[in-house]
DNA sequence: ATTCTTACA
DNA sequence: TGTAAGGA
């Protein structure tokens, strides 16, 4: 099938297939006319794909781990022991980054509850703002 | 009509 | 990642 096909049936852009491909994710056959063909099994291994980038794994690594994931049971699995290890590394990374934001959240929040008790008559900013504030 | 590559108000 | 451009 086409990349218009197999992007229908994930519900993943063009765009993103091609960025796959480009990462060493997806490895289609090319027809004579340069485009693009995915064999029925490129479906399954999109759908894999996503769940190993939404696990937080980085591309390159999915590149290594998907020829050796199976589907056990309980769904996408390492085909063999000796891929743990690299999980384990990626969910302590993903800890660790999880720890960092908590301390940026903590500082954050000291900073907000340091607010001063509403002031009886008005602003005290006699400075023009450096900046535009976003209105998002 | 589809897809391809390249590039970025 | 979206999207526009310019070709095939």
């Amino acid at each position: 099938m086409r990349i218009g096909e197999l992007a229908r049936r994930t519900g993943i852009s063009e765009r993103a297939l091609r960025y796959y491909e480009e990462q060493g994710l997806l490895r289609p056959a090319r027809r004579p006319s340069g485009y693009r063909d995915y064999d029925e099994g490129a479906v399954d291994t999109v759908r894999d794909i996503r769940t190993l980038l939404a696990a937080g794994l980085p591309t390159a690594l999915i590149a290594e781990l998907l020829p050796c994931m199976v589907n056990g049971t309980a769904g996408l699995a390492p085909g063999c022991p000796e891929l743990v290890p690299y999980l384990e590394k990626e969910r302590d990374r993903i800890s660790a980054a999880i720890d960092d934001l908590a301390r940026t959240r903590s500082l954050l929040n000291a900073i907000i509850a340091a607010t001063p008790p509403e002031n009886p008559n008005p602003p005290v900013c006699d400075r023009e703002p450096a900046v535009e504030l976003a209105t998002r």
